[in-house]
DNA sequence: AGCACTATACCCCCAAAGTTGTATTTTTGT
DNA sequence: ACAAAAATACAACTTTGGGGGTATAGTGCT
């Protein structure tokens, strides 16, 4: 702990980034050398200045929380990545946990979790936010509209893109050139798509992608 | 100001609370006086303490955003609401400035926003984020599906009604048997409502149907 | 009585979606 | 290095959807 911890904040809203500040500014043993407010700068930042630390919102607008935090990783693995969200689905903290990221803090928590989720993978100790156990039954209710589903672990990258361009109401020819793809390809990726959820047809599928807001 | 201004903050996130509690302390002019993390804390304090300004998000999860504030302001008709919110969506903030608050910031512009809404509002005048202005046009493109629109005006009863049922993955043979209706009437009336609406297919109609709440 | 709108019904034609089945390459996880 | 999963591609076939018409009976408003 000789040299304060270089830290990255990434958050779209500008407001809690000012807030996260003071909070952080709070600690002695670590330093915030560069602010995003958005997944591409985040990026920008990681080309740039060597992080220690990186305190990311996982739901910003232009990426996908996992897709920036794998990029972030293949320019600097060495950095460690504490994840914000509002949302506690478990399912998603475990495959995260699993691969990428150091600590999972929710933000109805207090800044008393995130400063225990600094200190704790300061000491090399991954952290998950205690207050998701106790949220974790309203969560559930939440979710029992949409029963069942472990849709996400279910569709792919590529099926999960071409359901959005369904949505903006392509047809298959129009996805596979704006895709670079045949045609048969797209038709055959419906396919799958329209099985793995059980789904009958487009309609059935346009309803499910809203009600499981994945557009 | 001459004594503080007693100000309450209400927000579910409770690290967004404290990082809100030092971004306005910075202010002296103003006293944070009580802090709530569902709607029904901030009842509690409009019940026993006296607030000049509440700060409110609009996302808690147990009391809608209007709820909420009309609730409020039944308690304490002199206290000023400023509302805190992720959205932007125009019509919602036009209704609201118009009935009953006086301030509308959106979290992805900075605290510089907060403060001047502050500052705004103590001189009497209402306050909305110009960060919305500039995030309208993305806010339009997302609508863009639905342009014009005065949909509600062109949709008859039975449209509607086909509506629903296309979106429960029925296929116009089995519309046609539950309506009681020869296929041909149904395959008519799907022609006209993707007439007047302008859509293209049915996964266009049913993302309609979804962002206008219809079904 | 006349007009506009809604709901109903039918036809043809073509394009698109959906079904079933096979098969190769590429990526990824262990 | 190996196996599993994902992405790619193609074909034949059936069903459905969507665009173009046309037409008639009922409803409601003026």
């Amino acid at each position: 702990m000789n040299e304060p911890k270089k830290i990255l904040i990434a958050d779209d809203h500008k407001i809690f980034l000012d807030g996260l500040n003071l909070i952080l500014n709070e600690i002695n043993y670590i330093k915030i050398v560069a602010q995003a407010s958005n997944g591409k700068e985040a990026i920008e930042a990681f080309k740039n200045i060597e992080i220690d630390i990186a305190i990311i919102d996982l739901n910003m607008n232009d990426f996908s929380g996992i897709d920036l935090i794998s990029a972030l990783k293949s320019i600097q693995p060495k950095c460690k990545i504490i994840v914000l969200s509002m949302v506690d689905d478990s399912s998603i903290i475990k495959s995260l946990l699993n691969n990428y990221i150091d600590a999972y803090v929710i933000k109805y928590g207090g800044k008393q979790e995130l400063l225990e989720a600094l200190h704790s993978i300061d000491q090399g100790i991954p952290y998950i936010s205690p207050s998701i156990n106790l949220n974790q039954l309203e969560t559930e209710k939440k979710q029992s509209l949409n029963n069942g589903n472990i849709w996400i672990e279910k569709l792919t990258k590529r099926e999960i893109e071409i359901i959005k361009l369904i949505a903006l109401q392509m047809n298959s020819s129009q996805i596979s050139e704006k895709l670079f793809l045949s045609y048969y390809t797209v038709k055959t990726h419906r396919k799958n798509i329209l099985q793995k959820l059980e789904l009958k047809n487009t309609a059935g599928l346009i309803e499910f992608a809203n009600k499981n807001n994945l557009l």
